[in-house]
DNA sequence: ATATAGACTATTAAAATAGTAGGTTTATAG
DNA sequence: CTATAAACCTACTATTTTAATAGTCTATAT
């Protein structure tokens, strides 16, 4: 019952971007050496995140990544699923027919709820939130 | 951010041990036949929860497994705990030693929060709840 | 032109997962 | 006392996932 590593490093790349929302693109190489990820294993990260159309990509010298949208518009559930996949904690809940107890199955709901409790969460957060969270934290610190 | 299959197998053997709590000891043979899962697969998970203390075993013709406490005092948390290790859904929340960023980063908040939501379900949640959930949705078919 | 930065394709080492196989020990029923 | 039922123990294995690494190709700003 652990995120993988491409989760926890493309959500900090994520909240990396949102911090600099509206000032220019950001290389991979600045992301990858603030958050001390290898360069080519962000490069998938990505990837993945342009092809779920959270960021765009911009080429050539002076490009980078950029959001596709401003970060009060970007539920923490979209990164996650892009990254993680479907959020579902067992198969069962997505697709009914990989197990034939499902119909009956008490322990399916657990699962349902935990779910929900997950998905509340990642669904009442969005990245905006987090980049206020990163400056107060600043603030206090200073 | 998927539970092993460990887990979703020992959840319900667990279930069944609580549905027949009380009335002398069931073998692995009638539970995997009941859950289908695999008698040696079964087998395994029944001494992962004999470790952790969940059941305890008798040996020899009709031996078997039985609770080792009433259902009602048994919460979800605890078998899933015993099946699936720790439930954090990043390292850093267990050994913040892991990532240096540990102190300052504002994503571990996140997993911190959805960590609290999916536990609070599982320690509301006790094996005498799932009973009670069975019997009523028998009694709906009937 | 050329240097910069992303895009694409392939490979890989290590770990976890979900089993399978087969023999050993212990207790009980007859 | 002996046959048998059942848990116990050790080992093996195929598959999948993960977390990278490596190298080449393409677009573009200056």
């Amino acid at each position: 019952m652990k995120l993988s590593s491409r989760s926890r490093y493309g959500l900090r790349a994520v909240l990396d971007l949102a911090l600099h929302y509206g000032k220019g693109p950001l290389q991979i190489r600045a992301i990858a050496a603030r958050e001390e990820i290898s360069n080519k294993y962000l490069e998938q990260l990505m990837t993945i995140l342009k092809t779920s159309g959270l960021v765009r990509s911009l080429r050539g010298p002076k490009g980078g990544y950029i959001l596709s949208k401003p970060p009060d518009q970007i539920k923490l559930k979209e990164v996650i699923t892009a990254l993680e996949g479907p959020l579902f904690p067992v198969e069962c809940l997505q697709h009914p027919q990989f197990c034939p107890h499902c119909a009956e199955c008490i322990t399916r709901q657990v699962w349902a709820d935990v779910q929900e409790a997950m998905l509340g969460v990642l669904e009442a957060t969005n990245m905006q939130d987090l980049v206020d969270r990163v400056k107060t934290s600043e603030n206090r610190k200073a």
